[in-house]
DNA sequence: TTTAATATACGTATTTATACTTAGTGATTT
DNA sequence: AAATCACTAAGTATAAATACGTATATTAAA
């Protein structure tokens, strides 16, 4: 049973001192260092990155906030996991910290138990994710589902389905109506006619209102 | 303690018999319809939609599958709750089904404890999803982020991205010019150089790419 | 059965986007 | 000091998209 190195990143000192009492329990965990704001964890890291495991970081800090030193960390120090620890359970900040590369995430209500299972699942280059985490990204997903009903997407003829997947694809009226074997001007209706249905100004638009309302995936 | 009337929609006439046997455990079930395909079920509801709150829909079926009969019912009897049972624990089939509104998703392995909070959840208005179907959920999401890596899109400047983002709103370049302050020319040389560095041949193949990157959200 | 919606197609005109080339300036890097 | 890069800008030309109007055959709905 090896040793797991962990820096700690938060900007409250009784958080911290917390964390280090419930990680002693666990012999496996030694906490090789602490940061109360990003540019102390990234100043940290220039020095002991090498030796440094896993990285438990806060995500509402001064200076500079969990997101950003997630994403430093992720370009430089490629083989060090970062746990997110946070009180936030909501799905903006959830996806954010997917996207910025988190390797787990983990609220601060969680038990000894969830926060080492997750430590060593993340060192098992599996991602980890606490239970109500996923809970609100299955929710947020059957939410954008439900913004998407009831709106204009709905009013699109199957054709028009059709010529608007093409047009995201970066065909050209004409070539449109190579493939579908149709005239140009036929394309160009559909065109109009889509812009007219979905209230845009231009091609950009449509590209963009047909692939945020999750018609063309 | 109310009746709870369920329909049954399984191509496979073992697996119905199978769930059969396995709801009667609890006698708050009830098993009012059965069908084996997607035409059945339809013709079914057409008749006694009023008095059925549960469908148990089965994804791969013959003549009509799971998908075709989701949207169906979701339109025509709004207030009917659809439990999808697969064996198919794929992303892809999962991320369709939720699309479609069904209102849960468990897996064909679950137990009668599983089966039961499951319908009962959905009837409470709540999603209910497997722990398994949880995990390939945030999986997906963690891969769809690692493709993002390692991409063109690193490569961009803050201008180009801040012109990329105001082409897929809409604007035409000489909006863009009069926003933020410079010439047509230089937004359309900035686009040129975004086409280029995406390997994109136009404004609607790019505003696909950036928003399937992630880019913007 | 009339009505409405869909898909098809052409004409004309204007506006945008795209292609290719050249070039100056300021900041950063080597 | 020189090279590189990001940002800026212009000239010229063609291709594509957009905005109008008009029209017809088919099909679905009232």
């Amino acid at each position: 049973m090896e040793t797991i190195n962990i820096l700690l990143v938060d900007d409250h000192t009784l958080i911290r001192e917390g964390l280090k009492l419930i990680l002693k329990k666990n012999k496996q965990f030694k906490i090789i260092g602490e940061a109360s704001n990003g540019v102390e964890a990234l100043e940290f890291l220039e020095k002991n990155a090498a030796k440094t495991h896993v990285m438990l970081l806060d995500i509402t800090m001064p200076e500079l906030d969990g997101f950003e030193v997630a994403k430093v960390v992720k370009k430089k120090y490629p083989d060090l996991k970062v746990l997110a620890l946070t009180m936030h359970n909501e799905e903006s900040y959830i996806t954010k910290m997917i996207d910025v590369g988190v390797h787990g995430y983990v609220l601060k209500d969680s038990n000894l138990d969830d926060l080492s299972s997750a430590i060593k699942t993340i060192l098992d280059d599996k991602p980890y994710y606490s239970s109500d985490v996923s809970a609100v990204m299955i929710n947020s997903l059957m939410n954008k589902d439900k913004q998407k009903d009831n709106n204009a997407i709905d009013n699109l003829t199957e054709r028009e389905k059709e010529i608007i997947h093409l047009i995201s694809d970066g065909y050209k009226s004409s070539e449109i109506a190579d493939k579908l074997e149709l005239s140009t001007r036929t394309i160009e209706v559909h065109r109009r006619n889509l812009m007219k249905k979905l209230e845009v100004k231009n091609t950009a638009e449509l590209v963009s209102y047909v692939l945020k309302s999750k018609l063309i995936s």
